[in-house]
DNA sequence: TGTACATCAGTGAACGCGCGTTCACTGATGTAC
DNA sequence: TGTACATCAGTGAACGCGCGTTCACTGATGTAC
């Protein structure tokens, strides 16, 4: 969004960067309308250029969704990364806080939460799958690392995937209005640290 | 499917349940195609009537939709029912296999599971909200007596939801292949036993 | 039992719409001399 | 510094498509007499 909407039309007939506005497009629309309601129009409309202006940056439709789902995995991973900084290791509450941002990213950004999580993916796109791999594995050594395991083994796996489950979970039911946060007098941290116990129990 | 497909169009002008039919196609089309991948036209192709003929039962491609997903909520529920028979009564097996279910209907139908509980209501049927929250009484009402409590008290509506979440993040999990049930070496059964009793320890 | 007629449940053609994508084009930019 | 020209990154019009829905219609059915 850093083009200025006054300026003249001629001015920017070249845009700054028309690939990372149209991504942005693309990502609003997806948070506002849903994974399906995207459509490459409607794209081009937001960034205000032509509907054949984006086959200059991408093959098709496709690899503009396949773009914002890059974004996304991308900022969820550097999200949790960022999450771990100032606890101690060998702390469950690292475990707490991988939950919080995996549920706090479902929250803040239903749309792409479901588009990077919530689909079978028909086309696994190998980088994206990597990436998420290498999310699971921050859990994974957490995991390890407060169960006193030097190694990742099936204990390790199994109570992992448990915790990832139950986040998962938790994550689609809130975002679906499954469960209102008021009703349920929820409080998510609270929530997370009992079952991070009780897993690792 | 009563409908011999070799009688005569004419012989069927009027169809036996053309109701029943438009449902019934419908359902295996979310099945194939996703919740996003079905079209009234599709549907009328399948069931072999023109386009115009949806309009005497539905009002309109939603109305559609909804019949679909009300027949899925009952199917859903009386496998839950069906499930409990013959479990003594206080015996968290019978958790278990409420469980079971859940994630065995998300299996054997993960389209409708997904149109079903897997989407933002935009406008919450409310027959179907309240379908859903029999079935959701069946697991508090299960917990509590496992949990020896008379009623259903703010402890007992804790535990229950902490394995509904688990059961629903493990279905989504299972569908949205982020988890190969072989690679895990993943036995449903032995991981909704080990959970439950975690949760209601 | 036969007939007239109202009603029901389909047909098939048409509509307007938004879509993804392609095309020949043109304005803007960068570079070689 | 000025100019010729290749290249880049847009435009806008058009395409064919499948969609949801409506329309006047017609064939089949049920009922009253």
């Amino acid at each position: 969004m850093t083009t200025d909407p006054d300026t003249p039309r001629k001015a920017r007939y070249h845009h700054g960067d028309l690939r990372a506005e149209l991504i942005e497009a693309t990502r609003r629309l997806v948070e506002d309308t849903g994974p399906d309601g995207f459509s490459v129009s409607q794209a081009c409309r937001v960034a205000g250029v032509s509907t054949a202006a984006p086959y200059r940056h991408f093959k098709d439709r496709g690899e503009m969704l396949l773009a914002v789902m890059a974004d996304g995995v991308d900022r969820h991973y550097r999200q949790m990364v960022d999450a771990l900084e100032g606890i101690a290791p060998g702390k469950p509450d690292r475990i707490v806080a991988l939950g919080l941002v995996y549920v706090g990213f479902a929250q803040a950004e239903p749309g792409i939460f479901r588009l990077i999580f919530g689909r079978k993916a028909a086309d696994p796109d190998p980088a994206l799958l990597s990436d998420k791999a290498r999310c699971y594995e921050l859990l994974e050594t957490e995991v390890a690392s407060v169960l006193g395991s030097a190694e990742v083994d099936e204990r390790v796996r199994q109570r992992a995937f448990m915790l990832w489950t139950f986040v998962h979970g938790l994550s689609f039911l809130l975002i679906e209005d499954k469960v209102s946060v008021s009703e349920m007098a929820l409080d998510t941290k609270a929530l997370l640290q009992d079952v991070t116990a009780r897993m690792l129990a």
